[in-house]
DNA sequence: TGGGGTTAT
DNA sequence: ATAACCC
């Protein structure tokens, strides 16, 4: 006769090597990722800013649109991206704030980048707001601290997608538990050291994070665990809303008929790499079975600064050379701040028109070598020769001579390049192939100094 | 429709 | 230099 213990330890022993066969200890093939997403980001920074504006309906403007609100406003019907004519009729009281300078939001935004990069430095950021970190590593560890007997005491943080149950026998489910409790961590982190409140995904690759760091809504966490992964790309209604699925590719799939995940799924491969390109093809229809191997890619230093303005008619050079010393003279600061130095500047238009949409027209050229030195130090040095550089760009763009009707414009500094700090006469100095060497210091807030031995 | 960003071609 | 994607 077997006895139900010996039954209960084979059956321990049987789960544990299954699954610890499917995915060996130490494997790479698994990973843990969290998605963090800020709570109305932008509306969450104003109130920080202002207190006073706390329990109110609160939007954030810039020209004729609430870009964002908080959940104050959203329960009485304003929505992102609403105009402010409309959210004004739907929400008479709503409280608006300009929220065109983004200089607040972006320092925030990289502060909240800086905390989650002491949880694993493999941070990439995904606009202002959302943050990728892969934890594999940081759970891993945790995993062989554990001690055979805390195992059973191990329990999710957050909700659990579709609220499967959890298999401790499964290494798989052990990780991303650990990884629930991770998240839970860096979201009280942001609260305690930040201020601000968001949601949190975890899952075994990018795409799912993102999805179900969404489920529930605000300041709440969410784990999926693998056999829910169908579940949660099915409950998609339409193929637009899978992140990498932009509105063009939804247009042309929508053309062949394709509308849903499963439509996506069952999509034979080769039409599809004929109409969408290989790459693209390959892409998406891995993304509609869940699957996405793309990596967390460690964001670092931004790889440009760019300054815009949109207005409803800019028709004349002077006009314009005004708004351009504008966004060059917040540049500048930038620029000084980073402490890196730009080797490339960048102007872009948008003419008017009527239908199409997507219009924009740029132009881009070195720096001269004696401008980028006086990218360090005074701001004004550099502001006369930039401008006249920009207004070249300018006008190879737009004849002059002629009318024109333009509705935005920005300027971009990029190819950023760390400043040689190698000294005169030292062997470093002769070495340095370029100045292209990463010289920074890898943290944000530090400022290299300008010795001018930089070209 | 804003004011940003990234990568691929 | 543009086109696509993301927020």
């Amino acid at each position: 006769m077997i006895n139900s213990l010996n039954v209960f330890l084979y059956f321990f022993a049987y789960c544990a090597s299954v699954h610890d066969q499917v995915v060996p200890a130490g494997s790479s093939s698994s990973r843990v990722i969290v998605h963090v997403d800020l709570d109305c980001f932008y509306a969450q920074v104003e109130m920080i800013s202002n207190p006073e504006l706390r329990g109110k309906p609160l939007g954030v403007q810039q020209k004729s649109l609430v870009v964002t609100c908080n959940y104050e406003a959203r329960e009485l019907g304003v929505k992102k991206l609403m105009s402010v004519r409309d959210a004004k009729e739907k929400c008479p009281q709503l409280v608006l704030v300009n929220g065109e300078d983004l200089t607040r939001y972006r320092e925030m935004s990289y502060k909240v980048t800086d905390l989650l990069e002491e949880f694993s430095p493999v941070v990439e950021r995904l606009g202002f707001d959302e943050n990728f970190v892969d934890i594999t590593e940081t759970v891993e560890k945790r995993l062989q601290q554990l001690q055979s007997d805390e195992l059973p005491a191990l329990t999710v943080s957050g909700h659990v997608y579709n609220d499967q149950s959890i298999n401790l026998h499964d290494i798989l489910h052990r990780r991303l538990l650990v990884g629930s409790q991770v998240a839970a961590e860096m979201r009280e982190a942001m609260r305690d050291q930040l201020g601000l409140t968001g949601c949190a995904g975890v899952a075994s690759n990018k795409l799912l994070a993102k999805l179900v760091s969404g489920v529930f809504k605000p300041n709440q966490q969410t784990v999926l665990l693998p056999e829910s992964s169908q579940d949660l790309i099915h409950s998609l209604k339409h193929i637009k809303e899978m992140p990498g699925i932009g509105y063009k590719t939804a247009k042309r799939l929508e053309a062949l008929g394709v509308s849903s995940v499963p439509d996506l799924q069952t999509f034979p491969s080769k039409i599809l790499e004929k109409e969408l390109g290989i790459s693209v093809a390959q892409r998406i229809q891995k993304l509609s079975f869940g699957e996405d191997n793309s990596p967390v890619t460690p964001s670092g230093l931004p790889q440009s600064f760019s300054e815009e303005d949109s207005f409803k008619k800019c028709s004349s050079e002077v006009e314009a050379k005004s708004k351009i010393e504008e966004l060059l003279a917040s540049l500048l600061n930038r620029v000084c701040q980073d402490g890196r130095k730009p080797h490339t500047v960048r102007l872009t238009i948008r003419r008017y028109s009527s239908e199409k949409h997507y219009n924009r027209e740029s132009r881009q050229c070195p720096i001269p070598p004696h401008i980028i030195q006086k990218l360090g130090a005074g701001t004004y040095d550099a502001m006369t020769p930039m401008v006249d550089i920009i207004m070249k760009l300018f006008r190879n763009m737009v004849n002059v001579k002629m009318p024109f009707h333009l509705t935005l414009l920005n300027v971009c500094f990029c190819n950023l390049k760390a400043v040689n700090t190698a000294k005169k006469g030292t062997i470093d100095y002769y070495l340095t192939p370029s100045l292209s060497t990463t010289t920074h210091s890898g943290k944000r807030s530090f400022k290299m100094k300008d010795t001018h031995m930089e070209d």
